[in-house]
DNA sequence: CCCTGATTCGC
DNA sequence: GCGAATCAGG
């Protein structure tokens, strides 16, 4: 694959939206991560944060392989704003979760097995208790417990295949349409 | 362990 | 220019 003008858009369109190289990559197809990266780089959008210039002394010699002349580059000089009466807004770009899918739907248990309820509470006693931050794809979003509280977890077991959750919490989420079809009043 | 971007350097 | 390997961090 190569970089054609096409590619290229999307590839600056995607970064500009905060995606990961990864995934990038994925949407791309015929790349990597890192081919995505180093194209970043070259066409010089690298840094998503415009605003910061730090001096950043070179912390050189590692023992491996410095031949780099390393030159500071142009840094941009930068202002100190003058004014400063309250904290600025900080208002962060719109941040988009790696993470595929978006977070899950509280269970509503209604029609789950005993069975399958059970499971998941054996589940979730082990389970990993993720971050959010420590989400990925590969591991279950099954949120636990209360969200405004700071016992709230994420269950983090490994997910099945191309689904979002763990093979309990999955067996929960997804029910066959035939377990609640015909329920009639 | 999984991920992220950054950097280097042979091609 | 390209991107795998590697680095550094979460």
């Amino acid at each position: 694959m190569s970089w054609t003008d096409e590619r290229v858009e999307t590839l600056k369109r995607m970064w500009g939206e905060g995606q990961s190289a990864s995934t990038i990559a994925k949407e791309l197809g015929g790349v990597t991560r890192n081919a995505v990266i180093g194209k970043v780089h070259r066409l010089g959008l690298s840094n998503r944060n415009q605003g910061a210039a730090v001096p950043e002394a070179a912390p050189a010699a590692k023992a491996g392989a410095p031949s780099r002349p390393s030159v500071p580059a142009t840094v941009p000089e930068f202002e100190e704003p003058a004014t400063r009466s309250a904290e600025p807004p900080r208002t962060a770009l719109k941040k988009i979760i790696p993470a595929g899918q978006p977070l899950p739907p509280q269970p509503s248990a209604n029609e789950i097995s005993e069975e399958a309820l059970e499971k998941v509470r054996a589940v979730e006693k082990g389970a990993a208790r993720l971050d959010l931050m420590e989400l990925t794809e590969r591991t279950c979003k099954w949120p636990i417990g209360d969200p405004a509280t700071p016992a709230f977890w994420f269950c983090g077991l490994p997910v099945q295949q191309g689904k979002p959750y763990c093979e309990a919490h999955v067996s929960v989420a997804f029910q066959p349409a035939n377990s609640r079809r015909d329920r009639r009043r």
